[in-house]
DNA sequence: TGCATTTTCGCAATCGTTTGCACAAACCAT
DNA sequence: ATGGTTTGTGCAAACGATTGCGAAAATGCA
């Protein structure tokens, strides 16, 4: 029993009341136009017979669809489904929709779901491109239809648009100054692909704090995972141990990856945080859960959805402003079991 | 520099061209009554031109959207986020987008959410209903207004709505069955709340293979977590192992409580899977990297989200249609080395 | 050649809401 | 009373695409 009843137009209002649709309309809104009794008498109507305007009708009329678009390479990370949920959050507050789609750092995934949602005309798009976008060209098309973007955490700078990203640098400076001040002196870092900023910038932190504090580096100390997994983090963390020269703590691009360095560890009998220390990124629930529980850096990805969605939503409103601002999120160090050499 | 420039719409076409809007309109879906040339001819301008419909006058004309929306308790879970991926991409494959929202468990959000949705004029709703949810007044709201409804996973069977669910039931059996074919005998169960059918159903999965193979049971035995947490699990663990009648395996609702329970035993110097059997349930990443793995059952959550997408697709197109099916996903075991005592 | 089809296309209404403008009625001041 | 302002309302166009219907043009057949 499909109940298909016709939905109460203006037009239905105003012939029962015997007054025209642009009046009704008006009283709707409280236009100053409008005698106060007529506005009563409308709202009241409009009240009791349930009215709700058919938003397609309203949204085809202003051009607007309250709908805001969002990309991310994928979906089912704790890191980016943290920023959808802060994204969400923030969207329903100002009255937006959220449409979410995943390129699966797939370009032509990222292209196909991109268009998509142009199409189904959003009214801007938050993304965090694939690792195979770089001239963003399906991106412009928004810009050209005067839709704006907001790029997050894995950006590109070759697109004229404002970015909300984690600064990575600070946070992997701090990381190893961490382990630093716990008195570890031989440092290894597995980090990501060098193509993607977050994890060169991770690197560079990491080499600036190993630098500004005179310790020991060693090019060989530098491993570079490709998919950033957990037997990567357990592969390398072999070949840093049977190295010559093996370190006596690692930081690592991303918690995943200092899981599998720290199975690893634990296989070979190292004592964890007395042997080796060990530190991640991200604060997953993976690193609170595990044995030792992982030392970690917050990025704070909630506050990071809050914010590109706002940036996007304040975008919107004007639509002529330039904004180019950069907005980076302070990370935060959080010390657990692995790292705490001190306490040990 | 936001170039706002105006999109072509059929009236240009016709203008430049010579001809009607409707020929032009027909021409481009090409019409059996519009000659092969003027087809030709308008589609070859649409082509260089660039021409692309305004989808939201197409949309207010056909009173349809293709977009789907979908609520979850929780965006952060592996779960719902691994069901969420499924939907987009049956979603995108049959040209529909997926607006995504979350009730965070409270019903007072769920119903914000739900209205959202039905205002920006979805087309159908996917929804996993909050712990709070039990009358769903505000999803009647949707079937009320002729939108059809597919419920998944957490469901309420007061309404009228198709289902795709788990072999919750089927799932734990074959876990406690594995338990017991290892060799254990005195297995105990960490459950969710009694009033949510998934955990229901796992523990009466549960209490059935133990009566099955007549092994010894403990009203003791089961505990019931509020909060799924693992630190429910770890206090459990140690009330079941620090009581008089300790069982040697333990079956968890979720792999987050498995770990908390392997972190107790761990503690504790209890050896898995030698002293103690450990299996959890839904396959989360966490249950791959721990250490020990952990055996679980995989629940197909992006199977589930295709499906229920699929179903939920085909009611848009049918509307008459009562479809009132439920689809049950079976489970698979996925055996680890928690469980493994003939092997260890 | 004349009439009946068939082919091809345009007119105009429609979806529901918004909004510029005109206009009538009511009011005020001179 | 006259002219001018204010107040309240309605008319009609507009947004862009779709579609039933009618009509002109082209074709077929006798």
């Amino acid at each position: 029993m499909m109940n298909d009843k016709k939905k109460l137009t203006l037009k239905d209002i105003g012939r029962e009341l015997g007054i025209s649709v642009s009046t009704v309309s008006r009283a709707l809104k409280a236009h100053p136009d409008i005698a106060e009794e007529t506005i009563k008498l409308v709202k009241e109507y409009a009240e009791t017979h349930n009215y709700v305007p058919n938003f397609l009708a309203v949204n085809f009329r202003k051009n607007k669809t309250f709908n805001i678009g969002l990309i991310v390479p994928e979906l089912v990370h704790h890191f980016f489904s943290t920023v959808i949920s802060g994204a969400i959050s923030e969207a329903n507050r100002q009255g937006y929709n959220l449409l979410v789609s995943q390129s699966n750092d797939i370009l032509k995934d990222e292209i196909l779901a991109s268009r998509a949602m142009l199409n189904s005309s959003v009214d801007g798009l938050l993304i965090s491109i694939s690792n195979e976008t770089v001239e963003g060209d399906h991106l412009r098309e928004f810009l050209n239809e005067g839709k704006p973007v907001v790029q997050f955490d894995k950006i590109t700078d070759y697109l004229p648009t404002p970015k909300v990203i984690v600064d990575d640098f600070d946070g992997a400076y701090s990381a190893v100054k961490h382990l630093i001040d716990e008195g570890y002196t031989r440092i290894a870092h597995i980090r990501g692909r060098e193509d993607v900023k977050n994890s060169s910038e991770r690197c560079a932190g990491y080499l600036k704090a190993i630098q500004d504090h005179n310790l020991e580096s060693d090019p060989d100390w530098v491993k570079v995972c490709r998919k950033i997994s957990d037997q990567e983090g357990y592969d390398f963390a072999k070949e840093l141990m049977e190295s010559k020269n093996p370190p006596n703590a690692i930081f690592c691009i991303t918690d995943l990856v200092a899981l599998g360095v720290l199975r690893y560890l634990k296989e070979k009998g190292y004592h964890i945080p007395k042997d080796v220390g060990l530190i991640g990124f991200s604060n997953w629930m993976l690193s609170r859960v595990s044995t030792p529980q992982l030392s970690t850096v917050e990025q704070h990805g909630f506050q990071m959805g809050v914010d590109a969605t706002n940036l996007l939503i304040e975008m919107i409103g004007n639509h002529d402003v330039e904004n180019l601002k950069t907005v980076e999120i302070k990370t935060e160090l959080v010390i657990r079991e692995s790292t705490t050499l001190s306490k040990a």
